[in-house]
RNA sequence: GCGGAUGUGGCGUAAUUGGUAGCCGCGCCAGACUUAGGAUCUGGUACUGUAAGGUGUGGGGGUUCGAGUCCCUUCAUCCGCACCA
């Protein structure tokens, strides 16, 4: 009986789909476990051999806690919504729902043939009215709620505004965009449209007048987390700077909850430091400076208050608002040049030569409250308008950007901390004695920053402060693909649908363009209005609203009535482990830890961080192949003799490559180009390719599919193999060649079970070193599956099938344990061969058999004997020697006398059961 | 520039967390069986040397009886951020 993994396999996805075995519901008897997989945007590509690694993973973790009694919410979905189908109905006309409909087909019949543990009855689809009426939903609380930083969570705009008719402004600690007071009598002094104005500066979803990234080859709007260099992630278009009306999530209020949750969540270092570096909290202070001969003041924000003695003048971004206001008469001109120059410049060209200085002086000065001193007041793109206020006290000694300004335009540089040596570059270090600074002269840097902080708040010009990088989330795009924004407009003002009007549905269009008049694709809908003629919002949501909550979705993801109910809520909780792709560190991953917390301050969550446990796994790389062509001619050389020639390295298709051995036939067959082409062999007639790591992608011509490997080997080896090829976290390169050992091991274990002939099993009692290796590997495959570390498991069963086929068990004690803790790996199988030992229920339904360490119990230990470090013999000795004895063996022993050359040795190190080293 | 991660045979990797470096698998070499095959099985395979031995975990230094593992330093590769005051 030969081990006939197709049938089997396609038997099994059959019998455990009609059985509804992964459907899971509420069960109080059981402990939850919640294991998430981050869900595939189904592109048109289909899934390649790198995709799957993460959800094997998961699978087999989900498993591993049904067999140990969890109850295993593992759901999957899709996240539908997406440029790529948008790009594509652009170019064909094809409608991005049937393309998207068509791809998840696709994936579907894919994922299907891994023997994933999905319960697919709680499948989501970012872009289905049933799932998207709850985006839009939360959308809407998120515009009818505030923050207050008194009570440090999102309270209704109700609150706000009556608040408002109370004391105004009066004390309020509201995070908003912009601080502005007003009176109680002012408030309520204004009509209704001024109101409304008003309450978008609270608003956690408002909108706003904002520079944004704008793409004019997609024809909308990018998050910064979407651009890379000032191209954008997908497609590689030129992005610019563009000021537009757009909705923004006001993520900023959370940045500190943000930063803080990262405490108590188990993600990587390498993760949770990325999110520190995008929140950028930094403390500093601000301060007012006065411009001298004027009314006006500017506001700066420092991190290096002590160092305010040495601030020789001042730097304001080009578009600070008052950069025009204090210009004098002669600069004029030069000003407002340089603010062309720098506004032509785009995102790109500005950070491609950081290093070259540019400024221009506005003729103004400002008066250092310290030094007494009027410094210039200049103005220089490499100070940003959109971080602190702005604007800058600038300390060339102790600031290298402002050193390299002040060396430029030949301004003072004042040294005002010792330690370094400032003619030479800045001293930016905090280590060093304050000096030349009155009153702070002589301390430490870091103790004159409490100090002169101390100062500037009493002198009333300035304060502590907190500054966070985390932008507010810009979410609008001019998009059809997305989910419509449930917001119609009243007077140019923005209100709410009605919730029982949700879900408002994304309505057919005749072209997926921008309009004539350059409005997004939704202006062209028919009727595109509330019942009573109000016009709806035109843009739609971004990629992050859809998967921004819908780990909360499959815990009851068919409640018509909410978002989630309580009693599902209070059940599942949070997701106990998240594995997916570590490119969503900055956008999924902060997104909707944001959301979860706004969801929290509702009440409608139980939990304020989404995502206990995170891994990030690693990319499955792919191998290339090369072959190379002598230049001018369709003539290929061998790697190895490819030196005596002039080549061109070309990508061969791997499909035509054995271990690197070109197969001639099938390249000469995967190009008409080729199909003349001559070869210079190695001397045993074989043309050898050579090699690399590139990424998997079809112009590489090293893409694996899943299917194919799944049709040549079956499931369970492609999970096993993929576990095998190292650590989770590791990216590392897919090489197809190694899967026969991973198969190998499979067939060994169906010998365990069957002859060529028959089933060979026997019900005799296990002997002591059956069951030593049984329960060695229990333990084993326990600790490491506990750990994620897969790749080691795999070997580890390989270890155990290798002991038992040398011992000839076919016991079925032994068997039946192997079975269960191998069926998360390879499920097929197991399930087969548990049925074939006589059982009737699914092995997913056994218990993780017990590790039992008695068996493990050894009576002799083999003791490594070194000299001087280094291994020389071994000596089997029983465990109960005392360390004297031992001592005496060792010395007596003929191998030692010969490292011991006569001499007595110096010292004898012997740690019980471990080793035995001997100093000479 | 700052932050994070990773460096071990021809390749993917392992190492009980300071205690026998190279487990498991690929590849390669040799052999067995055989309708000579991309099947199966057996043995070998870090480097060097005929051998005894010597060398060896990116490089250099240190702590220790003992270091892939700890400390200092340096190099390389990958990822993230980047004029963030």
């Amino acid at each position: 009986m030969d081990y006939e993994f197709q049938k089997i396999e396609e038997k099994w996805q059959k019998a455990w789909k009609e059985a509804c075995l992964y459907k899971v519901d509420i069960d109080f008897s059981k402990p939850k476990y919640f294991v998430l997989d981050m869900f595939p945007y189904p592109s048109g590509a289909g899934l390649h051999v790198g995709h799957p690694l993460g959800y094997i993973a998961s699978d087999i973790y989900s498993r591993y806690k049904r067999l140990k009694g969890f109850n295993v919410l593992h759901p999957m979905g899709y996240d539908a919504y997406g440029l790529p189908a948008e790009q594509y109905a652009i170019q064909t006309g094809q409608h991005p729902a049937i393309t998207t409909e068509v791809n998840i087909k696709r994936y579907r019949e894919q994922l299907d043939k891994i023997g994933f543990s999905f319960d697919w009855s709680r499948e989501v689809r970012t872009c289905d009215p049933k799932y998207y009426k709850w985006t839009q939903w939360v959308f809407i609380q998120l515009f009818k709620h505030w923050y207050n930083k008194a009570s440090q969570k999102a309270e209704a705009i109700e609150n706000l505004i009556s608040y408002f008719e109370k004391n105004g402004t009066n004390g309020i600690q509201a995070h908003c965009s912009e601080e502005i007071q007003f009176s109680a009598e002012e408030w309520k002094s204004k009509n209704e449209k001024e109101q409304q104005e008003l309450l978008l500066n609270y608003r956690l979803a408002y909108l706003a007048d904002t520079m944004v990234n704008w793409c004019p080859a997609l024809g909308t709007v990018l998050a910064n987390d979407e651009v890379k260099d000032g191209y954008s992630v997908r497609g590689g278009h030129p992005v610019m700077q563009k000021e537009m009306k757009q909705w923004s999530l006001r993520i900023s209020a959370y940045a500190q909850r943000l930063l803080d949750g990262l405490d108590k969540i188990n993600w990587s270092d390498s993760l949770k430091e990325i999110q520190k570096n995008w929140i950028g909290r930094s403390e500093g202070a601000e301060v007012l400076f006065d411009v001298s001969n004027s009314n006006h003041k500017l506001l700066i924000f420092t991190t290096r208050p002590d160092t305010i003695f040495g601030a020789t003048y001042m730097v304001l971004a080009p578009e600070h608002e008052l950069v025009n206001e204090i210009t004098t008469g002669e600069y004029k001109n030069a000003v407002s040049n340089y603010i062309e120059e720098t506004q032509k410049r785009t995102e790109r060209e500005r950070m491609a030569d950081t290093k070259k200085v540019s400024g221009q002086f506005t003729g103004a000065f400002a008066f250092n409250p310290f030094t007494k001193q009027n410094i210039p007041i200049w103005i220089s793109d490499y100070v940003l308008a959109g971080y602190g206020t702005g604007a800058i006290m600038a300390v060339p000694a102790h600031d290298s950007r402002d050193y390299a300004f002040a060396k430029h335009f030949n301004l003072p540089i004042v040294e005002v901390i010792s330690g370094g040596d400032i003619t030479n570059e800045a001293y930016d270090s905090k280590d060093g004695i304050v000096i030349n600074s009155d009153f702070l002269n002589e301390m430490p840097a870091k103790e004159a920053i409490l100090k002169i902080n101390d100062e500037i708040e009493k002198c009333g010009i300035g304060k502590r402060k907190i500054n966070y990088r985390l932008r507010d989330a810009i979410f609008s795009r001019q998009r059809y693909w997305g989910e419509p924004f449930p917001i119609y407009y009243k007077e140019n003002l923005p209100y709410p649908l009605d919730e029982k009007k949700l879900p408002l549905e994304l309505p057919e269009i005749d072209a997926y363009l921008p309009t004539e008049k350059g409005e997004p694709p939704l202006g062209r809908a028919k009727n595109w209005t509330t019942e009573e003629g109000y016009p709806l919002e035109l843009s739609t949501m971004p990629g992050f609203a859809g998967s921004s909550a819908y780990y909360l979705r499959y815990m009851d993801p068919n409640n018509e009535n909410t978002l989630v109910s309580k009693e599902a809520n209070h059940y599942w909780k949070d997701v106990d482990l998240y594995i997916g792709g570590a490119e969503h560190a900055t956008g999924h991953l902060i997104y909707s830890r944001f959301w979860n917390k706004f969801l929290f301050d509702l009440g409608i969550v139980c939990e304020d961080e989404p995502f206990k446990k995170l891994i990030n796994q690693g990319m499955i790389q792919g191998r290339s192949s090369f072959v190379y062509r002598i230049k001018n001619t369709n003539k290929f050389v061998s790697l190895n003799k490819k030196e005596a020639f002039d080549t061109t390295e070309i990508h061969a298709d791997i499909n035509c490559v054995t271990n690197d051995i070109l197969d001639i036939e099938a390249f000469k067959k995967s190009n008409p180009e080729y199909a003349n082409a001559e070869f210079i062999f190695d001397e045993d007639d074989k043309y050898r390719c050579g090699w690399a790591v590139e990424k998997m992608s079809k112009s590489m011509y090293n893409v694996v599919n899943p299917d194919d490997v799944i049709v040549k080997y079956g499931a369970d080896t492609l999970r096993m193999y993929e576990m095998f090829l190292g650590p989770l976290e590791l990216s590392k390169p897919w090489d197809t060649n190694g899967i026969d050992g991973v198969h190998k091991f499979l067939k060994k274990l169906w010998r365990l079970f069957y002859s060529r002939e028959s089933i060979i099993f026997t019900d005799e009692e296990p002997s002591a070193d059956e069951l030593k290796i049984l329960h060695k590997t229990i333990k084993k495959i326990q600790e490491d599956i506990e750990n994620f570390s897969f790749n080691t498991s795999v070997s580890a069963f390989m270890i155990c099938v290798n002991e038992l086929t040398d011992l000839g068990c076919h016991k079925r004690k032994i068997l039946e344990s192997l079975l269960i803790i191998l069926s998360p790996f390879a499920p097929h199988i197991a399930e087969e061969l548990w049925s074939a030992l006589g059982k009737k229920d699914s092995i997913c339904k056994a218990d993780f058999p017990e590790f039992n360490a008695e068996f493990l119990v050894e009576n002799s230990f083999e003791y490594p004997v070194s000299f001087n470090g280094r291994l020389r013999y071994k000596l089997p000795l029983a465990l109960d020697v005392p360390v004297k004895e031992i001592e005496e063996i060792v010395l007596k022993h003929e191998s030692s006398q010969r490292w011991l050359e006569g001499k007595a040795p110096k010292k004898i190190i012997i740690v019980p059961n471990k080793i035995i080293n001997v100093v000479v």
